[in-house]
DNA sequence: GGTTTTATGTCAATATTGCTGACATAATAT
DNA sequence: ATATTATGTCAGCAATATTGACATAAAACC
Protein backbone atom coordinates (compact mmCIF):
# COMPACT_ATOMS: atom_id res chain seq x y z
CA UNK A 1 0.00 0.00 0.00
CA UNK A 2 2.92 2.13 0.94
CA UNK A 3 0.44 5.22 2.60
CA UNK A 4 -1.06 7.00 -0.58
CA UNK A 5 -2.92 9.47 1.55
CA UNK A 6 0.68 10.88 3.03
CA UNK A 7 1.44 11.49 -0.13
CA UNK A 8 -1.91 13.58 -1.02
CA UNK A 9 -1.96 15.24 2.65
CA UNK A 10 -0.08 17.25 4.61
CA UNK A 11 1.31 15.55 8.09
CA UNK A 12 -0.83 17.73 9.84
CA UNK A 13 -4.38 16.16 8.27
CA UNK A 14 -3.73 12.48 8.53
CA UNK A 15 -6.30 10.77 9.97
CA UNK A 16 -5.24 10.23 12.98
CA UNK A 17 -4.86 13.75 13.74
CA UNK A 18 -8.55 14.77 12.61
CA UNK A 19 -9.70 11.96 14.81
CA UNK A 20 -7.34 13.39 17.44
CA UNK A 21 -8.99 16.71 16.75
CA UNK A 22 -12.42 15.27 17.29
CA UNK A 23 -11.18 14.07 20.69
CA UNK A 24 -9.78 17.49 21.69
CA UNK A 25 -13.22 18.85 20.78
CA UNK A 26 -14.88 16.39 23.13
CA UNK A 27 -12.85 16.71 26.27
CA UNK A 28 -12.42 20.07 26.11
CA UNK A 29 -16.01 20.98 25.60
CA UNK A 30 -16.86 18.57 28.12
CA UNK A 31 -14.54 19.32 31.48
CA UNK A 32 -15.06 22.91 30.14
CA UNK A 33 -18.79 23.04 30.72
CA UNK A 34 -18.73 20.39 33.69
CA UNK A 35 -18.04 22.83 36.91
CA UNK A 36 -20.54 25.26 35.83
CA UNK A 37 -22.94 22.51 35.52
CA UNK A 38 -22.53 21.35 39.15
CA UNK A 39 -22.74 25.03 40.49
CA UNK A 40 -26.12 25.12 38.35
CA UNK A 41 -27.46 21.99 40.12
CA UNK A 42 -27.52 23.49 43.26
CA UNK A 43 -29.55 25.68 42.40
CA UNK A 44 -31.89 23.39 40.46
CA UNK A 45 -31.08 24.60 36.91
CA UNK A 46 -28.86 23.69 34.28
CA UNK A 47 -26.80 24.06 31.08
CA UNK A 48 -29.32 25.84 29.47
CA UNK A 49 -30.11 28.52 32.22
CA UNK A 50 -26.24 29.34 31.93
CA UNK A 51 -26.33 29.99 28.53
CA UNK A 52 -29.29 32.23 29.14
CA UNK A 53 -27.67 34.21 31.66
CA UNK A 54 -24.45 33.98 29.68
CA UNK A 55 -25.82 35.85 26.63
CA UNK A 56 -27.93 37.97 27.91
CA UNK A 57 -25.35 39.55 30.31
CA UNK A 58 -23.55 39.74 27.55
CA UNK A 59 -26.01 41.61 25.41
CA UNK A 60 -28.00 43.51 27.78
CA UNK A 61 -32.08 44.49 26.41
CA UNK A 62 -31.79 41.71 23.37
CA UNK A 63 -34.76 40.21 22.58
CA UNK A 64 -36.18 36.57 22.99
CA UNK A 65 -35.84 36.37 18.94
CA UNK A 66 -32.28 37.30 19.01
CA UNK A 67 -31.69 34.57 21.89
CA UNK A 68 -33.56 31.99 19.80
CA UNK A 69 -31.08 33.16 17.23
CA UNK A 70 -28.27 32.40 18.78
CA UNK A 71 -29.11 29.50 20.85
CA UNK A 72 -30.93 27.74 18.05
CA UNK A 73 -33.02 25.86 20.14
CA UNK A 74 -37.13 26.15 19.38
CA UNK A 75 -39.06 28.68 21.61
CA UNK A 76 -40.81 26.09 23.34
CA UNK A 77 -37.91 24.88 25.23
CA UNK A 78 -36.24 28.66 25.48
CA UNK A 79 -39.89 29.20 27.24
CA UNK A 80 -39.77 26.64 30.03
CA UNK A 81 -35.95 28.05 31.18
CA UNK A 82 -36.61 31.54 30.47
CA UNK A 83 -40.12 31.19 32.71
CA UNK A 84 -38.02 30.19 35.14
CA UNK A 85 -35.49 32.27 35.30
CA UNK A 86 -37.79 35.56 34.93
CA UNK A 87 -39.87 33.93 37.96
CA UNK A 88 -37.08 33.17 40.36
CA UNK A 89 -35.71 36.87 39.84
CA UNK A 90 -33.09 36.53 37.69
CA UNK A 91 -33.85 38.05 34.37
CA UNK A 92 -36.39 41.02 33.99
CA UNK A 93 -38.52 41.31 30.52
CA UNK A 94 -38.97 44.79 29.59
CA UNK A 95 -41.17 46.25 26.90
CA UNK A 96 -39.54 47.50 24.07
CA UNK A 97 -40.13 51.01 23.40
CA UNK A 98 -39.94 51.70 19.37
CA UNK A 99 -42.02 47.88 19.22
CA UNK A 100 -43.84 46.91 21.94
CA UNK A 101 -43.96 43.45 21.34
CA UNK A 102 -40.85 42.81 21.99
CA UNK A 103 -40.07 41.29 25.94
CA UNK A 104 -36.17 42.63 26.46
CA UNK A 105 -34.19 40.73 28.32
CA UNK A 106 -31.65 42.15 31.03
CA UNK A 107 -30.33 40.27 34.23
CA UNK A 108 -31.13 41.60 37.47
CA UNK A 109 -28.75 41.79 40.37
CA UNK A 110 -29.26 38.33 41.45
CA UNK A 111 -28.66 37.69 37.63
CA UNK A 112 -25.51 39.01 37.45
CA UNK A 113 -24.42 37.61 40.15
CA UNK A 114 -25.19 34.04 39.45
CA UNK A 115 -23.43 35.28 35.82
CA UNK A 116 -20.14 36.28 37.25
CA UNK A 117 -19.97 33.27 38.97
CA UNK A 118 -20.19 30.59 36.48
CA UNK A 119 -18.37 32.86 34.28
CA UNK A 120 -15.90 33.82 36.23
CA UNK A 121 -15.07 29.80 36.13
CA UNK A 122 -14.77 29.65 32.54
CA UNK A 123 -13.09 32.76 31.73
CA UNK A 124 -9.94 31.68 34.28
CA UNK A 125 -9.87 28.67 32.47
CA UNK A 126 -9.55 30.07 29.33
CA UNK A 127 -6.71 32.58 30.77
CA UNK A 128 -5.24 29.82 32.14
CA UNK A 129 -4.93 27.84 29.20
CA UNK A 130 -4.08 31.27 26.98
CA UNK A 131 -1.04 32.29 28.83
CA UNK A 132 -0.06 28.71 28.81
CA UNK A 133 -0.12 28.37 24.84
CA UNK A 134 0.80 31.87 24.06
CA UNK A 135 -0.64 34.74 21.56
CA UNK A 136 0.09 33.10 18.72
CA UNK A 137 -1.58 29.59 19.45
CA UNK A 138 -4.49 31.65 20.49
CA UNK A 139 -4.89 33.02 17.18
CA UNK A 140 -4.55 29.80 16.11
CA UNK A 141 -6.96 28.24 18.44
CA UNK A 142 -9.30 30.92 16.70
CA UNK A 143 -9.03 30.20 13.53
CA UNK A 144 -9.37 26.49 13.93
CA UNK A 145 -12.84 27.31 16.00
CA UNK A 146 -14.06 29.66 13.42
CA UNK A 147 -13.67 26.80 10.87
CA UNK A 148 -14.55 24.09 12.63
CA UNK A 149 -18.19 26.53 12.92
CA UNK A 150 -20.82 26.72 10.65
CA UNK A 151 -20.14 30.05 8.06
CA UNK A 152 -23.70 31.52 10.14
CA UNK A 153 -22.22 31.01 13.47
CA UNK A 154 -19.17 33.25 12.15
CA UNK A 155 -20.92 36.37 12.10
CA UNK A 156 -21.63 36.12 16.11
CA UNK A 157 -17.40 36.87 15.83
CA UNK A 158 -17.10 40.09 13.14
CA UNK A 159 -14.73 42.61 14.92
CA UNK A 160 -16.48 46.16 14.23
CA UNK A 161 -14.79 47.81 16.44
CA UNK A 162 -10.81 46.25 16.79
CA UNK B 1 -10.30 54.38 36.22
CA UNK B 2 -7.51 54.06 33.18
CA UNK B 3 -8.11 50.47 32.13
CA UNK B 4 -6.51 48.41 34.86
CA UNK B 5 -6.38 45.35 33.71
CA UNK B 6 -4.68 46.33 30.41
CA UNK B 7 -1.35 46.79 32.39
CA UNK B 8 -1.43 43.50 34.00
CA UNK B 9 -3.23 41.76 31.02
CA UNK B 10 -1.70 41.53 27.77
CA UNK B 11 -3.61 42.05 25.50
CA UNK B 12 -4.96 38.63 24.23
CA UNK B 13 -6.11 38.46 27.86
CA UNK B 14 -8.73 41.22 28.03
CA UNK B 15 -11.78 39.91 29.27
CA UNK B 16 -13.62 40.66 26.01
CA UNK B 17 -11.12 37.88 24.61
CA UNK B 18 -11.75 35.41 27.25
CA UNK B 19 -15.58 36.03 26.74
CA UNK B 20 -14.83 35.48 22.77
CA UNK B 21 -13.29 32.14 23.92
CA UNK B 22 -15.93 31.14 25.43
CA UNK B 23 -18.18 31.41 22.67
CA UNK B 24 -15.93 30.43 20.55
CA UNK B 25 -15.98 27.01 22.30
CA UNK B 26 -20.00 27.45 22.34
CA UNK B 27 -20.74 27.40 18.73
CA UNK B 28 -17.87 25.53 17.45
CA UNK B 29 -19.03 22.39 19.86
CA UNK B 30 -22.77 22.77 18.63
CA UNK B 31 -22.40 23.35 15.10
CA UNK B 32 -19.61 20.42 15.04
CA UNK B 33 -22.67 17.87 16.72
CA UNK B 34 -24.97 19.09 14.77
CA UNK B 35 -25.14 17.40 11.41
CA UNK B 36 -24.32 14.13 13.34
CA UNK B 37 -27.43 14.72 15.29
CA UNK B 38 -29.53 14.58 12.58
CA UNK B 39 -28.21 11.55 10.93
CA UNK B 40 -28.78 9.81 14.28
CA UNK B 41 -32.18 11.17 14.77
CA UNK B 42 -33.15 9.18 11.69
CA UNK B 43 -32.18 6.16 12.97
CA UNK B 44 -33.86 6.70 16.76
CA UNK B 45 -30.23 7.07 18.42
CA UNK B 46 -28.58 10.63 19.98
CA UNK B 47 -25.51 12.09 20.14
CA UNK B 48 -24.68 9.17 23.43
CA UNK B 49 -24.92 6.76 20.93
CA UNK B 50 -22.69 8.41 18.51
CA UNK B 51 -20.28 8.85 21.63
CA UNK B 52 -20.18 4.93 22.46
CA UNK B 53 -20.02 3.96 18.68
CA UNK B 54 -17.16 6.41 18.07
CA UNK B 55 -14.62 5.34 20.93
CA UNK B 56 -15.17 2.14 20.22
CA UNK B 57 -14.09 2.22 16.89
CA UNK B 58 -11.38 3.96 17.93
CA UNK B 59 -10.47 1.51 20.29
CA UNK B 60 -11.85 -2.09 19.13
CA UNK B 61 -12.06 -4.59 22.10
CA UNK B 62 -11.99 -2.04 24.92
CA UNK B 63 -13.39 -3.04 28.14
CA UNK B 64 -16.53 -1.54 29.40
CA UNK B 65 -14.57 0.09 32.36
CA UNK B 66 -12.37 1.71 30.27
CA UNK B 67 -15.16 3.04 28.08
CA UNK B 68 -16.72 4.50 31.25
CA UNK B 69 -13.89 6.46 32.28
CA UNK B 70 -13.28 8.18 29.08
CA UNK B 71 -16.73 9.19 28.68
CA UNK B 72 -17.32 9.84 32.43
CA UNK B 73 -20.49 8.73 32.55
CA UNK B 74 -22.38 6.03 35.31
CA UNK B 75 -22.94 2.70 34.10
CA UNK B 76 -26.42 2.79 34.19
CA UNK B 77 -26.39 5.38 31.79
CA UNK B 78 -24.02 4.13 29.59
CA UNK B 79 -26.12 0.79 30.50
CA UNK B 80 -28.92 1.56 28.08
CA UNK B 81 -27.50 2.87 25.04
CA UNK B 82 -24.83 0.17 25.06
CA UNK B 83 -27.49 -2.63 25.48
CA UNK B 84 -29.60 -0.93 22.65
CA UNK B 85 -26.77 -1.16 20.20
CA UNK B 86 -25.85 -4.65 21.12
CA UNK B 87 -29.58 -5.59 20.44
CA UNK B 88 -29.45 -3.91 17.22
CA UNK B 89 -26.25 -5.21 16.19
CA UNK B 90 -24.35 -2.46 16.07
CA UNK B 91 -21.63 -3.57 18.82
CA UNK B 92 -20.73 -7.08 19.86
CA UNK B 93 -19.64 -8.25 23.16
CA UNK B 94 -16.81 -10.60 23.64
CA UNK B 95 -16.05 -12.19 26.55
CA UNK B 96 -12.33 -11.89 28.02
CA UNK B 97 -9.96 -14.17 27.29
CA UNK B 98 -7.41 -13.29 30.08
CA UNK B 99 -10.19 -12.12 32.43
CA UNK B 100 -13.55 -13.71 31.88
CA UNK B 101 -15.49 -10.95 33.84
CA UNK B 102 -14.27 -8.72 31.24
CA UNK B 103 -17.34 -8.24 28.27
CA UNK B 104 -14.62 -6.73 24.92
CA UNK B 105 -16.52 -4.42 22.74
CA UNK B 106 -16.15 -4.25 19.01
CA UNK B 107 -17.94 -2.53 15.89
CA UNK B 108 -20.22 -5.15 13.89
CA UNK B 109 -20.54 -4.56 9.83
CA UNK B 110 -22.95 -2.30 11.25
CA UNK B 111 -21.64 -0.29 13.65
CA UNK B 112 -18.84 0.20 11.47
CA UNK B 113 -20.70 1.09 8.49
CA UNK B 114 -22.83 3.82 11.17
CA UNK B 115 -19.47 4.81 12.60
CA UNK B 116 -17.95 5.62 9.39
CA UNK B 117 -21.22 8.34 8.24
CA UNK B 118 -20.97 9.69 11.20
CA UNK B 119 -17.16 10.49 11.42
CA UNK B 120 -16.73 11.01 7.76
CA UNK B 121 -18.48 14.09 8.29
CA UNK B 122 -16.98 15.33 11.64
CA UNK B 123 -13.49 14.88 9.61
CA UNK B 124 -13.86 16.37 6.55
CA UNK B 125 -15.41 19.55 8.78
CA UNK B 126 -11.82 18.99 10.75
CA UNK B 127 -10.15 18.80 7.76
CA UNK B 128 -11.56 21.97 5.99
CA UNK B 129 -10.93 23.83 9.33
CA UNK B 130 -7.45 22.81 9.39
CA UNK B 131 -6.54 23.23 6.07
CA UNK B 132 -7.90 26.92 5.84
CA UNK B 133 -5.93 27.70 9.11
CA UNK B 134 -2.35 26.09 8.31
CA UNK B 135 -0.40 23.64 10.33
CA UNK B 136 0.58 26.19 12.89
CA UNK B 137 -2.61 27.52 13.72
CA UNK B 138 -3.61 24.06 14.41
CA UNK B 139 -0.37 23.33 16.62
CA UNK B 140 -2.14 26.58 18.08
CA UNK B 141 -5.78 24.92 18.65
CA UNK B 142 -4.35 21.96 20.01
CA UNK B 143 -2.00 23.72 22.79
CA UNK B 144 -5.65 25.47 23.98
CA UNK B 145 -7.55 22.69 23.95
CA UNK B 146 -5.32 20.75 26.09
CA UNK B 147 -5.08 23.67 28.16
CA UNK B 148 -8.60 23.98 28.41
CA UNK B 149 -9.55 19.95 29.45
CA UNK B 150 -8.85 18.60 32.75
CA UNK B 151 -5.43 17.26 33.29
CA UNK B 152 -7.11 13.91 33.60
CA UNK B 153 -8.34 14.11 29.92
CA UNK B 154 -4.88 14.91 29.19
CA UNK B 155 -3.66 11.44 29.18
CA UNK B 156 -5.51 10.61 26.13
CA UNK B 157 -3.68 12.86 24.16
CA UNK B 158 -0.48 11.34 25.38
CA UNK B 159 1.70 10.62 21.83
CA UNK B 160 3.42 7.30 22.60
CA UNK B 161 4.61 6.70 18.70
CA UNK B 162 5.12 10.30 17.42
C1' DG C 1 -59.22 50.24 7.93
C1' DG C 2 -58.97 45.67 7.26
C1' DT C 3 -55.66 41.89 6.58
C1' DT C 4 -51.34 39.80 7.24
C1' DT C 5 -47.18 39.15 9.53
C1' DT C 6 -44.28 39.31 13.56
C1' DA C 7 -42.96 38.64 18.50
C1' DT C 8 -44.01 36.16 22.08
C1' DG C 9 -46.25 32.75 25.08
C1' DT C 10 -48.43 28.34 26.38
C1' DC C 11 -50.42 23.52 26.48
C1' DA C 12 -49.63 18.72 25.50
C1' DA C 13 -47.14 14.76 24.19
C1' DT C 14 -42.73 12.54 23.36
C1' DA C 15 -37.59 11.29 23.16
C1' DT C 16 -32.87 11.33 24.85
C1' DT C 17 -29.52 11.77 28.36
C1' DG C 18 -28.20 11.90 32.57
C1' DC C 19 -28.58 10.93 37.73
C1' DT C 20 -29.11 8.05 42.42
C1' DG C 21 -30.05 3.90 44.83
C1' DA C 22 -30.45 -0.88 45.15
C1' DC C 23 -29.52 -5.37 43.98
C1' DA C 24 -27.48 -9.38 41.32
C1' DT C 25 -24.01 -12.57 39.13
C1' DA C 26 -19.78 -14.32 37.84
C1' DA C 27 -15.00 -14.29 38.06
C1' DT C 28 -10.68 -12.86 39.92
C1' DA C 29 -7.74 -11.71 43.86
C1' DT C 30 -6.39 -12.11 48.67
C1' DA D 1 -13.25 -18.83 52.28
C1' DT D 2 -13.92 -14.12 51.73
C1' DA D 3 -13.44 -9.79 49.47
C1' DT D 4 -13.19 -7.21 45.47
C1' DT D 5 -13.93 -6.32 40.62
C1' DA D 6 -16.45 -6.14 36.13
C1' DT D 7 -20.61 -5.93 34.53
C1' DG D 8 -25.66 -5.72 34.21
C1' DT D 9 -30.37 -4.38 35.48
C1' DC D 10 -34.59 -2.43 37.65
C1' DA D 11 -36.95 1.62 39.23
C1' DG D 12 -37.64 6.39 39.73
C1' DC D 13 -36.50 11.15 38.79
C1' DA D 14 -34.91 15.52 36.44
C1' DA D 15 -33.31 18.37 32.61
C1' DT D 16 -33.21 19.40 27.78
C1' DA D 17 -34.93 19.22 23.56
C1' DT D 18 -38.46 18.14 19.99
C1' DT D 19 -43.17 18.74 17.17
C1' DG D 20 -47.74 20.45 16.74
C1' DA D 21 -51.40 23.38 17.84
C1' DC D 22 -53.30 27.44 19.37
C1' DA D 23 -53.50 32.33 21.37
C1' DT D 24 -52.64 37.41 21.90
C1' DA D 25 -50.95 41.81 20.97
C1' DA D 26 -48.71 44.89 18.11
C1' DA D 27 -46.71 46.31 13.88
C1' DA D 28 -46.68 46.46 8.89
C1' DC D 29 -48.93 46.41 4.51
C1' DC D 30 -52.22 47.64 0.98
Amino acid sequence: MAEPKSIVNPLFLRDEDLRQGIELLFFAYRDFTARGDAILAKQHFGRAHHRVIYFVGRHPGMTVSALLGILAITKQSLSRVLSQLVREDYIVQKTGVADRRQRLLHLTDKGRALEAELTSEQRARIMAAYKDAGAVSVEGFRKVMLGVMEPASRKHFQTPDK
